[in-house]
DNA sequence: GATGAATGAGCGTTCATTCAT
DNA sequence: GATGAATGAACGCTCATTCAT
């Protein structure tokens, strides 16, 4: 019962209950109820909502991260890297549906724009990443020399908007599946 | 001054509003306030909230449609009539900020995930010009034979990401781009 | 159409929709519609709500009072005046539930309260056809020498709750059960 | 400064509005303000305004129920045990102008009717004891042979009526007047 | 005279945040 | 540190009344 625990047990509350009835229908006291904690608590661990939500933002962005950037075969050529990458993240998130539907939020939310901003002015190392693969895969000329946006864009958008259909249930992306949207991304990046 | 002035008032300011502010970020009363009308005067032309935002999404998807069908080469090849569809739809996007962003507000809410829903059950003429040509580009193995809902995010979703960032942004959006990124786009769904 | 109709009308839809909806539940547009008249055309023959409702009861009462008042058998013992002045009322609102509801509504609402001070202060003619019969009654010592308002207490309180409760269905208030009221009602007030 | 005070505040505050402005003439607000909470306040100790309405009907109606069950003369004849009720009813909303008021607001509004309804598919413990006690009569042929609802609208309706007029001034209900209206309905409801 | 579109004050209710305990 | 009762501004919506036509 450290503080790290109630901190932990307010985060998990407030990611299911955002992810599951969206950003507006979770109200603070509901997150309290649900991590067992009062009310109050919850102001000790986050300055206000705003806080707390983008911080969650973080700490569930960094499991994707950690996922992606494990056993990375970063001595492959540059479309093993990319397949190993988005393949990492689709298993990821079908594993993870509150997490995909949490980042998922955030980014279509005003918070979204707002962190997307703060990454065109300062790029941290998070992202570099992956943004680096790309800028290396451009150099190769094994990716088309496109704005590094574009880049992302044509890579992750049909990803992500698979692996939603996945959780809604429009669609079933088994592995098989997987496979093939990858190719597609990668049919639409490569030279 | 006739009827269909002031509820025209209302959309322009509604869609204004929710467009920049998000849908929770522009109460009933301040739609009024910029309308120029009173907040009473909104429910005579719309039943409630629910209503108005959803008869200006059919309104505003009405406006793409009806520039994707126009001049659309019904009797050239598939490949080309999908450039025509996805450069109209662009270049209109590119044109209208304000519809694009409530276009996506809408999406990413949860009268998007019911609208989907609707249209999954009971496919309406609407989409089906779309549909239709992807189906038949199946059928003469042009491109892949995919569950239509992956053949829709393939098509639209790194076009539309990339829409947006247009309007933030992050990516300039010429026509030599918007060309590229469509072929991308062709790349990662033929055959 | 003459003035007179539309007024008429606007009565009628008033009584109907108050009545059945009760006083908070009959909006001044809805009972305009319900007469086939604008809205603002009330305003014309009724100063305002207040007025609509007070002058709607005075009307109400006065048909009740002509159906009492006529066939009078004014030359007959104080009983058996009695008796035909109840039966006569008991009829008349078994005739006319929705003009029963609206007598009802309008006793216990605010208005009731105003209406029965001004009765005090003022005894009109209205009322005084009923007084005179209970005055007599006590000068001729077959009813008590009570109150005058303790005297129509006795005499009416048990007949119109009994009539309530005929229109709502707890009770069936058929010609022997309006005997055996009436009678009752007789024995509470004779000496 | 337990739970209990907040919530018997607003429950006060409430009868008081309530009964002087009628179900229509207390907003939320107004109650919140004379109980000196917030108006937020409320909602924590009852879930919407229908439920405070009940909830404060039937702390009401218990009030009058222990004061009419106390002493109950259970041995003695039904004569008497109708006398002790009566007066005792009539004794305890002589001194509680605001809680008449409230029981009487609360007949005559839609809740009554519910609440009638109710009580007739269901009889309760609470009007049981009166219930029975106009059973018996009947059985012991004292009072007469009619629906249960009839006898409560002799015995109760006249004195209902008269706690009424006292209360606005139309009548002096001193304890020789409360004497003579309890003998007048006994006189109404016996053999 | 008649209309009905327009109004805006007022309602019941919610919820992020505070603070006395 | 932890609590949760209390707050009150803000919301979506209604409807008696007005007034330009």
């Amino acid at each position: 019962m450290c503080k790290k625990d109630k901190r932990t047990d307010i985060m998990q509350a407030a990611m299911e209950l955002l992810a599951e009835q969206g950003f507006h229908g979770a109200p603070m006291a509901q997150i309290a109820e649900r991590a067992g904690v009062g009310a109050g608590t919850i102001y000790r661990y986050f300055e206000n909502r705003d806080v707390l939500i983008t911080e969650l933002y973080s700490e569930i962005y960094e499991r994707v991260h950690r996922v992606i950037v494990s056993a990375h075969p970063a001595d492959r050529p540059i479309r093993e890297r990319f397949f190993h990458i988005m393949k990492g993240f689709i298993a990821h998130y079908k594993d993870h549906p509150l997490e995909y539907r949490y980042i998922e939020q955030f980014h279509n939310s005003p918070y979204g724009l707002q962190h997307r901003k703060e990454k065109l002015l300062n790029v941290t190392g998070d992202y570099d990443f992956i943004h680096n693969l790309f800028e290396e895969g451009k150099k190769q000329q094994v990716i088309k020399d496109l704005p590094i946006a574009m880049v992302f864009n044509l890579a992750f958008a049909p990803i992500i908007w698979s692996i939603r259909d996945h959780h809604t249930g429009f669609l079933d992306l088994d592995d098989e599946l997987a496979e093939v949207v990858v190719r597609s991304c990668w049919d639409s990046l490569k030279i």
